[in-house]
DNA sequence: GATGATCTATAGCCTATGCTATATTTAAAT
DNA sequence: ATTTAAATATAGCATAGGCTATAGATCATC
């Protein structure tokens, strides 16, 4: 492996990283309007275990990319594509952690790891897990 | 799944990143030892795909927390925390690349995401992989 | 409809991680 | 030995993502 090579490796794994976040946040909206009918900064902050302004600068970011909207003192809403994205991520996570579970690791254990996990599975591995999952 | 356990998910996912970084550098200037004798700056931006300063920054912490020594304008060395770590990635990669071709990645594909996955693997989860590469 | 509770926004702070530009030091070459 | 090239450090800036404290808006209740 070249030094060109290994440093696009490592670029990809921080691109990666700045979107794991996003994703996060989209697909917990998702579940809260889907739970809730809304999803409620105080929520949002809640279930992500930070600071409700933490959340609220989160949902800034959300916003000035294109995946949620509100208004004050309001709740926040998913786009099309934030709902498009959220959807994509339930997936991915739902093949991550039946692969984990696959290979032997425990149900508890596979839900915390995929939670990190997930976000640098590639479409390509993505549908590698599904086939093996199906016994392919 | 309650807030709380949600949240804390999400806590330890974010715990993995900030030690993610640093999991990478002390590798590398691992690789750089065994191949050059010592680990130049300059040699660790390249590879690490970042500005030199940015490196420099980074070996800082490091130092910092007690993982790599160096004098100014010189190579960077491990300390034995720091050699330990990076033995144990080096490990751990190679199992989590291992795991990945052995559900049916491309080897490509599997170095590619694994650069990423591997930070988020619990020692559970690791050892589960490893029993499943034994065929138990 | 005033009032108190709750929720949200804002201000201001911190660290980590990136960058460019530039100063300084070391190493190499004449 | 001086000069130049290369490597490293430093200064200064930006964004992301945390936090606390506090101001402002909404909601519920009397």
């Amino acid at each position: 492996m070249t030094e060109v090579e290994q440093a696009d490796r490592f670029a990809r794994a921080r691109e990666a990283q700045s979107v794991a976040l996003i994703e996060d946040y989209v697909e917990m909206i998702g579940d809260l309007i889907a739970e809730l009918g809304e999803a409620r900064v105080a929520d949002i902050a809640e279930r992500m275990g930070v600071a409700q302004p933490t959340a609220t600068k989160a949902i800034a970011r959300l916003k000035r990319d294109g995946f949620a909207t509100s208004r004050p003192y309001r709740g926040v809403f998913l786009t099309e594509e934030g709902a498009e994205l959220a959807e994509r991520v339930r997936a991915r996570h739902r093949t991550v952690v039946a692969l984990l579970v696959a290979v032997g690791v425990p149900e508890e254990i596979a839900e915390l790891d995929a939670e990190g996990i997930e976000h640098h599975v590639s479409e390509q591995s993505l549908k590698a897990f599904e086939d093996f999952l199906q016994g392919k």
